[in-house]
DNA sequence: CCAGTTGTGTACTTGAAAGTCAACATAAGG
DNA sequence: CCTTATGTTGACTTTCAAGTACACAACTGG
């Protein structure tokens, strides 16, 4: 019979397995993390052997650094402030971003921003945003440490915003980024008020409106 | 001489030294997680050797088990609401638990959650916030998806929130837990605006105020 | 003061994951 | 059609951290 050949064996030009291979290793590592992911992990997720990995990069580590390279570059593209700020452009493009590559997002700002070997490659990129965010918070919150705190604060606050919208299903797109940074502005607020006492909503009963 | 030994070797009561060393792990393993931490590491961190700590814990896994545990309890202690809510009183108790212990406060909710071999430990904590976060704010926002999108982002707005109060050197503890709550209302006040297109304040100058 | 119990250290074994090698398969060019 | 360059693979070696065995030191009770 003709059809002997067990699996046609699907071959793909350099570039473009190298592509593969680094969405691939993105999904993997957002899962787990540099350390909890093995190589094998990141080639069956790509459907080829760990061999082939070896053929498009050095090491694990050279891998890993081509993922990262890659979605930081993507953020630059993205949200490319000459002076560095902290506005509404770079909520959009955090958010173009994270919709770009949601695993990406993720891994960028859960993983590797703690794994102490490679976080300084974002920690520069974080260092600004907080940077930007103290100098306008400063302005209106005289407390030092306060003004510290909310500015370190704030781009968290965006960056878990983004995340909780991707895991909420990515409702109403078009206000997005209008409601994340208005939960910014809310942070904000709270560094801003200088007598707060406030109060959460109360517990909501399960039978609170008939 | 009589000052030929060495070192005395101080040797501990057993209870001791297994707290000393749950102490050394929690430190350790906050650093960068389960897998990036290496026993020596954490044999280092507790001045022993990485024998020892197979004295008082079977391996790497119950070790870490039992420092999640012993956050955990420590959770459940300061924050144990029958009906589990999401209230004024949980925030508090989250503070406490920070401040009792920094790294087991980060371990937990920064690394243990998103290592897929142990989240359920804490995610079940988690969810139940979640989810008496949703209720409350699911009566003051219709759209179900924006609701779940707010109540995912609460949680970890006041857990980050704390996280960064941690770092900016713990400003003004007596009012932390009142701004906590004041960001994570923020926050919610985001979800409930109907048409909402707010700006960031206006990037501020380098030479704002001379 | 001596013996038994328990905590501690040095040196070793083991297993899993990173990294390597030589052969096969497939498409393009002479 | 045959050669050649490159994508692909199964099987192998190496390296490092987890886990183990045995010898030593210190406190406790007789």
């Amino acid at each position: 019979m003709s059809a002997d050949r067990p699996e046609p064996v699907r071959r793909l030009p350099r570039a473009q397995r190298r592509e593969q291979i680094l969405v691939a290793a993105t999904e993997a590592f957002a899962r787990s993390g540099y350390a909890a992911t093995g190589l094998d992990d990141i080639a069956s997720e790509a459907c080829v052997t760990r061999v082939i990995l070896y053929r498009h990069f050095d090491s694990k580590t050279d891998l890993y650094q081509a993922v990262l390279d890659r979605m930081c570059a993507r953020l630059d593209a993205h949200v490319d402030e000459p002076v560095g700020g902290f506005s509404d452009a770079s909520v959009d493009g955090l958010l173009a971003a994270a919709i770009e590559s949601p695993a990406g997002f993720r891994l960028l700002f859960q993983h590797a921003l703690r794994e102490p070997e490679f976080k300084e490659r974002i920690e520069k990129f974080r260092a600004d945003i907080t940077a930007a965010a103290f100098l306008q918070i400063a302005a209106v919150v005289p407390d030092k440490a306060l003004a510290r705190w909310a500015a370190q604060l704030a781009p968290v606050v965006a960056i878990e915003a983004i995340i909780a919208w991707l895991d909420a299903g990515q409702p109403e797109p078009s206000r997005a980024a209008a409601r994340v940074r208005q939960a910014v502005m809310g942070v904000i607020g709270a560094a801003v008020a200088s007598e707060v006492d406030c109060s959460l909503p109360a517990p909501a009963r399960t039978e609170d409106h008939p």
